[in-house]
Parts: C-alpha cells; structure tokens; sequence
DNA sequence: GGATGACTTCTACACCTCGTAGAAGCCTGC
DNA sequence: GCAGGCTTCTACGAGGTGTAGAAGTCATCC
C-alpha cells in the first residue's frame, strides 16, 4: 500500500494506477481506478497524503518521504518502549559493521550544526 | 498483548492472568484465563513466546525481552526501507540531544569491543 | 442548456489480526 | 474411575487492508 511512494511527487489517480502492477496470481495488470482512489482517500484521512482539490483530476502527493517514514516509525516503535536507553542499546548492538559507520558520521555531522 | 512480559521469567498461564488488569470500562479485573491461553498459544505460534509442554501446567516465557523486542521491531522497519542509510539519516536527525548522547556512548562502547 | 465522459465518492465484500471468552476435551491425583 | 484443573477448539466483534462496482458530480462540447 505504501509502496505508491517509490514514485514521488505530486501524481493523479489515473497515473499512479499506471505506475502499479498488482503482484501475486493476476499477472502483471493494473488495479482498478476506483481502488487507488480509495487507498488514496484513506491515506489522506490518516495524514499521511495530501491532495489538491483545486484541480480537477486532483493530484496527490506524499507528505513525507519514504525515508521519513521510515524513520518516523523506528520513533514510533522506540517510543512504545519503556526502556528507550535499552532498546536503542540492543539496537545499536546489531547493527552491521558499516552501518554503525554510518551513525557515527550521522552523529558527528548532528553535533557540528550543534 | 505484549505487555505480558513487563513481568519476565516463566510463568504458567493462570500467574500471568493475576498479574494483568484490564484497562478501559471493565474496573480493574483480569481476563478469563482462556483468554490468556489464546494470546500465548498465538503469541507461541508466532515465535514471541516458548512453552514447555512436559510439567502440567505448561510455563511461558519470552523469547526476547522487551528492549530486545523493540530492537528487533526498528531493525524490521528499517529493513523495510529501501533507503536504509537515509531512513537512518532521518531517524538520527530527529533523536533528541540526550539520545544522541546515548547512541554516540553506545557507539564508542561497540568499537572498543572491536 | 443538456448530454457525454472523465473523475470522485459511496458502499461493499473478503480476509486478516487482535481481544475476548464459552464449550468441550484431556489428564492426573485421589 | 472421576472431579477438577488445564488446554484446545471455536467463535464473535471490532478494526485494518486490498479490491472494486454503482452512483454521484462536474466540466466541456455541440
């Protein structure tokens, strides 16, 4: 469902319907117009799409990117924890070689912009 | 659901029910001790939970702790992005200040022990 | 100024998970 | 052998998700 996202920026029902392939049994078609719509409309009503109704074939439009998201959930779930010092611990415990790298570099650059 | 495991240690079905409270319109009582059987036979079922079906009644206890738990839950996120690096970028820039803290100590423990 | 066709909303169904629990089956000690 | 506790089976309602048909709206073209 969320995967409407990997092609970003504002886009009409009818092109992002384009852009999907439904995977599984049926082949390599297309959902229905009206099926996107109702995915878009209930993305809309959970806030995480926006659309212009202005226009009329209204265009939608991802509030936050994939990696946003991404990172809002890890809070999410982080946040539903009641030991947050701990699960960051485990969590930083399992991380691969280079992405601990990567955390390192990320927390230098945080600190330098203060 | 998973709070079951705020208390850890194995514990037989009808413990755990004591042990929990019902939150909302039903005052303060537990669940039915069925109840209490169906989420840990799910919870068995899906790996959350082990048993141990040779003593009558049978005891529980969680595979993973909690913080671990949690651990595992951002790992899947992340895993789920196909932008790890930038998913991480995001979650790093939106810690808070003692967080960072946290990460960059837990960090610094991780390559002192290699 | 009404018809046509595109676009949107409404409604619906099937399937899943989760919380809850009654009913029925099983096993062990007396 | 059976009573009572323990476990499994079955079930229901609520809420989420993928799917889409039917019905409504709206701009445009003749």
């Amino acid at each position: 469902m969320e995967e409407l996202w990997t092609s970003d920026a504002a886009l009409t029902a009818n092109e992002l319907r384009d852009r999907l392939v439904l995977t599984g049994s049926d082949s390599g078609r297309s959902p229905a117009t009206t099926t996107v719509l109702t995915v878009l409309s209930r993305l809309e009503r959970k806030g995480f799409v926006s659309r212009s109704r202005d226009q009329r074939p209204h265009r939608y439009r991802a509030l936050l990117s994939r990696a946003e998201h991404t990172a809002e959930l890890m809070h999410e779930v982080l946040d539903s924890s009641h030991d947050r010092a701990g699960a960051l611990a485990r969590f930083v415990g399992t991380v691969t070689a280079g992405e601990a790298q990567t955390l390192r570099r990320l927390l230098d650059e945080l600190s330098a912009r203060h």
